[in-house]
DNA sequence: GTCTATAGCCCGATAGAC
DNA sequence: GTCTATCGGGCTATAGAC
């Protein structure tokens, strides 16, 4: 078996990390193409032979991070059954990730997405956010979650979920997520449950 | 009485109102001096009068608007005394100003304040979010809240409604949050308030 | 497929008349 | 104080060698 010289996949898949990693950190529209050039060491060449333009680069690397980060949703609902489970795999899911993959999280919270792509769905519709809600309506009809409207309800879980990573992400929390994740869990879940 | 003929802060007062306006629907950076110019009606040379560059048109904006709602927080919070109170007034004036005042909320929460203060502190140390890390500090003090860590129980509150309003301004909750308001001050109390 | 070089555009900021 | 006209610079995207 011949081994590869050089794999063409590796320098888009280096341009499509720096890329989203500079995009996290400084918006789409401050991040250039010669940055992007000069971080990645990809030429600007390379780049516009796999991509059309800047914006279908910013649009694949999107759909990629949904894609990713919805396969790892699923693969935590595994032997989950009652809606308590699920929704706590779910916030579980996403404190791991802002601790180990912080970029990923920040792309998911932060992007403003509508910079790059103007027919632009709000993420709150996007797959992981859907089943959110999906999950919280199954709570409310067997009687484990307060009875209410399922879009707020569902926007509290996830509210107090994506403003503590954020105050954790941006360094004014100390304390690592794992740490906490117990106590992040219970206000979640106390926000949206049925009185006893 | 003499009647000025044309006062020269109406027309900077118009072009901070563009501004704010337009910064929050498209960006710092995606928003030019002359599409501020024309969408503002007031002359290049006018708004560098007064400004010295864009960055500080942007930081104008941003200290006046935080100006501005800490005032309102303060008035709000006339005659107010248990904790509960408190919180409950801050609730109903974010949930009011995101029904009557879209755009300063969305400033407020969603504006990258970092593309132009490069010294940039954290919303979160802005005044009204350290004023309800205090009182969340003051209720676990006194028996009202639960007992963890403040910075949590804080972004518990504020992150319940920030992302109710995050929904409901981006079109996706068709009621209005004035309705709602019973339902997501008790979710946002239910994360952080004592056991009975 | 990948590179360098550069065309063409729009922006922020300035100059100078009024 | 306000205007129009314009300069210099950095950007996206392309051209053409290898």
């Amino acid at each position: 078996m011949k081994t590869r010289k050089i794999d063409p996949q590796d320098k888009i898949d280096r341009v499509i990390d720096v890329a989203r990693r500079l995009f996290v950190e400084k918006g789409f529209h401050n991040v250039s193409i010669p940055l992007i050039v000069k971080t990645s060491g990809v030429s600007t060449g390379a780049i516009y032979h796999h991509f059309a333009n800047k914006e279908s680069l910013a649009q694949y690397i999107h759909e990629k991070t949904l894609f990713e980060f919805n396969e790892m949703l699923i693969s935590r609902l595994v032997g989950t059954t009652t809606v308590y489970q699920k929704l706590k795999a779910f916030a579980q899911l996403v404190l791991d990730i802002a601790e180990n993959d912080p970029v990923l999280m920040q792309y998911m919270l932060f992007m403003r997405h509508d910079e790059f792509m103007s027919d632009h769905q709000p993420i709150c519709y996007s797959e992981p956010f859907v089943w959110v809600q999906d999950t919280v309506a199954e709570g409310m009809a067997c009687g484990e979650l307060r009875q209410g409207d399922r879009l707020v309800s569902a926007a509290a879980f996830t509210g107090i979920l994506t403003r503590v990573i954020e105050i954790r992400l941006s360094g004014v929390l100390p304390a690592s997520l794992a740490d906490m994740s117990e106590e992040i869990i219970t206000a979640a879940w106390q926000a949206i449950r049925a009185e006893k």
